[in-house]
Formats: C-alpha cells, structure tokens, sequence
DNA sequence: TCGTTAGTTCGATAACTATCGAACCACAAA
DNA sequence: TTTGTGGTTCGATAGTTATCGAACTAACGA
C-alpha cells in the first residue's frame, strides 16, 4: 500500500461521517438554511423554521459539530450556528454552491 | 416559496439518497477504486479487492446504481462498472479529486 | 427570589441498513 | 446435457438512527 492509498484510507472514516451527516432531510435543510440566510441563527430559530421539536433539533445540531460541518458561538444561554467552511473546502468543494 | 426553493426542495430528496449511497465504507471505497483504476471493473473482481461476499457486493452495486453513481455495461453473464460523471458534476462538483 | 428562556440529555420506540450463506437464474463452455 | 461462472434475491440477524416528550441545567430578567 503505498502513501496515497494510506491516507485515503485513513480519510475515509472522516468522509463517511461527513456523508452519514448529510444524508438526512432536516441536517440538509439545516445546512441550507444557514448557507441562505445572512445572518446567524439560533437552535429554536431553527426549530421554528422546519418544524421540529427542540430536542430533534439539538441532537442534529450535535450531529453536525461532531463532524465538523458547523461552528457554535454562545452568547449566554443562546447558541449561534455557522458553516464551518474549511470543511465544505476540503471535502466537498463545491457542493455549498449546488444548493 | 420562490422557484429556487421550490427547486431546492424538490431536488432535497435526490441528494439526501446520494449521500446515503456514499455514506458507507465499502461502497466508498469501490467509488474510489472505480475512479483510480483505469479499465472497467465486474462486480466479481472488486468483491475480491475488498474481500467481501459477492451478495454483499451486489447489493452495494445496485445501491450505487439507483442513485444515478454509477453506470451498469452489461456483456453476457458479466456486467462492468463505471462511475456516471454527470452525476457527480450537479450533485458533488469536485468531490471525485479529492479522493 | 421566582419565573422564563435556550438548550441538553434520557428513555423509549419505530424504522432502516449492512452482512452473510443459501438458493436461485442465465449464460457459456466442455 | 452437464458443469461452471457471474450475479441476484431471500431470510435472518445485529446494529444504527430519527423522533418525541419529559426531566434537567444554566442564565437572564423582573
């Protein structure tokens, strides 16, 4: 096995989380949402928007960070989401701009 | 709604399959050895490379398939893989060089 | 201090998926 | 016509996931 198929085998598990990630209904709308809006959003904003209890919404919020598609700010008691870029960059180039 | 989202929404379910097909190791990895590998590949031949049992190899096979990832040359017994392009350039520009 | 707001975690449930061997089908080769 | 090859389908199983309400924590505001 030579360097690049090492790396890409050790890279592959990253890539299957980032897929898993985004291969559901509410994670892709989330994803969407925050791409097209101009401005930060919160979790019950979120909430409000798809339609889903708060507690979905959090859990797919997780989702999300674990993987490193999205950043957190908190400001007190409330939560801020934002893309995380570099890694749309890195494993995706390209895909943000298709939506 | 205004057309873009309408289109968005309607294409949501489209890509939300694609990643699903792409979010699992084996059929990750047989993408990457469609795509590194410079002739056609039967389902037979990968099995082997990836050591798995040929109904599991069929199954992913046609997963890939349903989604548009891959094409199916079918001579006699035998059938030859191929990576559909066109579906990676509208869905995931830009995903298949970062393998 | 007391109620409100923002979000997380838990427990339960229902649905989906990856995997294998076995049985099967279609075709080719002997 | 028998044997072998390439692939599909089936049935069973084990593991994963999306969802909700309820209970909880932390922080703000009156």
């Amino acid at each position: 096995m030579n360097i690049e198929q090492a790396n890409s085998a050790a890279e592959d598990e990253r890539r299957v989380a980032i897929f898993k990630a985004l291969a559901e209904q509410n994670r892709l709308r989330i994803i969407r949402v925050l791409y097209q809006t101009p401005r930060e959003m919160t979790c019950s904003e979120v909430g409000e928007q798809l339609n889903i209890s708060k507690s979905t919404v959090s859990y797919h919020f997780k989702a999300l960070r674990l993987v490193g598609l999205t950043n957190t700010r908190q400001v007190a008691q409330t939560k801020y989401l934002s893309l995380q870029l570099a890694t749309f960059d890195r494993y995706l180039p390209g895909f943000l701009a298709t939506l």
